[in-house]
RNA sequence: GUGCCCGUAGUUCAAUUGGCGGAGCGUCUGACUGUGGAUCAGAAGGUUGAGGGUUCGAGCCCCUCCGGGCACCCCA
């Protein structure tokens, strides 16, 4: 028979335990601050009914689906996301759960794309939703879970950018561009903090606008001040547009709320020419990113009163969605981490086939203690291969139970980053131990 | 979907104009004893991604395919 090719589709990953471990790392202390905040877990199906995801945002989304026939002929499709199949729960149970529903969902999502730096094909996406409040109390609260989890997991400095798809309605209306033509705009100016003010004029012309149209449109994105001056001149320029003034009187009242939280406003900025892909959006938006290293969005958000109707009875939506991968890549090129490479925190040697009963009810012992505890599995290896073994895995230490410390009614116990080795009572062997061990810092 | 770059040992990379495929790290063995990580000695490891073409001669040039990366689009 010819071997298998060892190999994986393209976008996707193994995560070996050193990288399992900075994993899990981030998604407890997601876990923990979700919870914290009063939100609940929710699990929903990797693969679902095509129907279920197709049409929910624009045609881009779609050709990014995965989709496929079952051996049932059913058109089905893996999850491109996990907003959408909140919306279909919320529908589905909407006699079960108690609204405001507040849940978060981790788990891996999956996108046709074409993969590059910080884009893969199978990744996941930690995500906090709040179904069934209009208020932007909810908005408020969903921010503030955001900013303190990114202050738990250590990020040194990142901005929350916050926008509103009614201001930016307001805009495309006061720019005199038709309804169906918003989108070429929105996508205009959302190139802004890249591409930069010359590149957005360009575009903003093709679109269709006049010079002076697109001047004034870039000229109001850019305005400088903070958030309440900006605010107010732009009640003054959507006097005559209603869905303007919505969008500025809700971004009033989410800054105010912001403050009550004690969200510093160092973390968070008013960027009008933010805007978000998705076209499911309906009031504030957000988005998260860091100066370096240089990547998308580590989280990206906003609500989306539409969705669940699609499903059900409308219902109020909103929430964010953090970028597990992205989170990580940044974390370790900054170097944010020093977590063990292995959960193990003791090795116990065996000496010989005849102490093999001595160090397994060693082991046990220590496992009784709550030492993370291995006993090497190959009784013949000589003690150098077991040392090395340890060595490799980055296990911080060995346990020598042999003749000699039979006779003595001791355990040789090795602290194997100082090299150093003393023999003590059985008894006192988990508590050396534990008195060095290595606890990841929780922060905050 | 569009464009650009790259495939040589397990891995990171060399190989002059087209002229006998090498090195570091890793792996294995030993010096070495009831002990890893240091040092020293030695060994294994390759159809140069695959197929075709040009040539006296191809890792290198040309074509096709496969695989990988980056940017755009879009997005976490």
């Amino acid at each position: 028979m010819p071997k298998v090719q060892p190999r994986i589709l393209k976008g996707t990953r193994d995560f070996l335990p050193r990288t399992m471990i900075l994993r899990q790392h981030v998604i407890d202390t997601l876990r923990r601050t979700f919870e914290q905040f009063g939100f609940e877990p929710l699990e929903t199906p990797a693969l679902e009914y095509a129907e279920t995801f197709e049409g929910k945002s624009d045609a881009e989304v779609d050709k990014l689906l995965y989709r496929f026939v079952d051996h049932g002929g059913r058109r089905v499709a893996l999850r491109y996301e996990l907003n959408v199949a909140l919306a279909r729960v919320a529908a589905m149970y909407a006699n079960e759960l108690a609204f405001p529903f507040k849940r978060y969902q981790m788990g891996p999502v999956w996108r046709a794309d074409k993969p590059q730096k910080g884009r893969y094909r199978e990744f996941w996406q930690c995500d906090v939703d709040i179904v069934g409040s209009a208020s932007m109390l909810a908005d408020a609260e969903v921010l503030s879970v955001l900013y303190t989890a990114l202050q738990r997991l250590g990020f040194p400095e990142f901005t929350i950018r916050l926008n509103n798809r009614k201001i930016l309605s307001g805009l495309g209306i006061l720019a005199g561009v038709p309804a169906e033509q918003t989108g070429g705009l929105y996508r205009a100016i959302d190139k802004l903090e890249r591409d930069g003010e010359d590149a957005v004029r360009r575009l903003l012309l093709e679109e269709g606008l006049s010079e002076k149209v697109a001047g004034r449109l870039l000229e109001t994105v850019q305005m400088p001040g903070g958030g309440p001056e900006v605010l107010a001149e732009l009640r003054r320029s959507f006097a005559e547009i209603p869905i303007g003034l919505e969008g500025v009187a809700e971004m009033e009242e989410l800054l105010r709320h912001l403050e009550a939280l004690g969200v510093p406003a160092t973390h968070y900025r008013l960027d009008l020419s933010m805007v978000r892909g998705l076209g499911y959006y309906t009031g504030p938006i957000f988005e998260t990113v860091v100066e370096r290293p240089r990547i998308g969005a580590i989280s990206g958000g906003g609500r989306y009163d539409r969705m669940v109707g699609l499903f059900g009875p409308d219902m109020p939506a909103t929430g964010v969605s953090l970028g597990l991968e992205r989170i990580l890549d940044v974390m370790t090129e900054l170097g944010m981490v020093d977590l063990p490479s292995t959960v193990v925190q003791a090795l116990v040697t065996v000496f010989d086939a005849q102490h093999v009963a001595a160090s397994l009810a060693l082991a046990q012992e220590l496992r009784r203690a709550g030492v993370h505890t291995e006993v090497y599995l190959e009784p013949s290896a000589p003690l150098g291969r077991q040392f090395k073994y340890a060595d490799r895995k980055g296990i911080p230490f060995v346990l020598v139970i042999g003749p000699d410390e039979v006779a003595a009614g001791v355990v040789t116990l090795k602290d194997m980053r100082s090299g150093e080795q003393r023999s003590l009572p059985r008894d006192k062997v988990s508590e050396a131990i534990q008195g060095n061990r290595r606890v990841p810092e929780d922060r905050g």
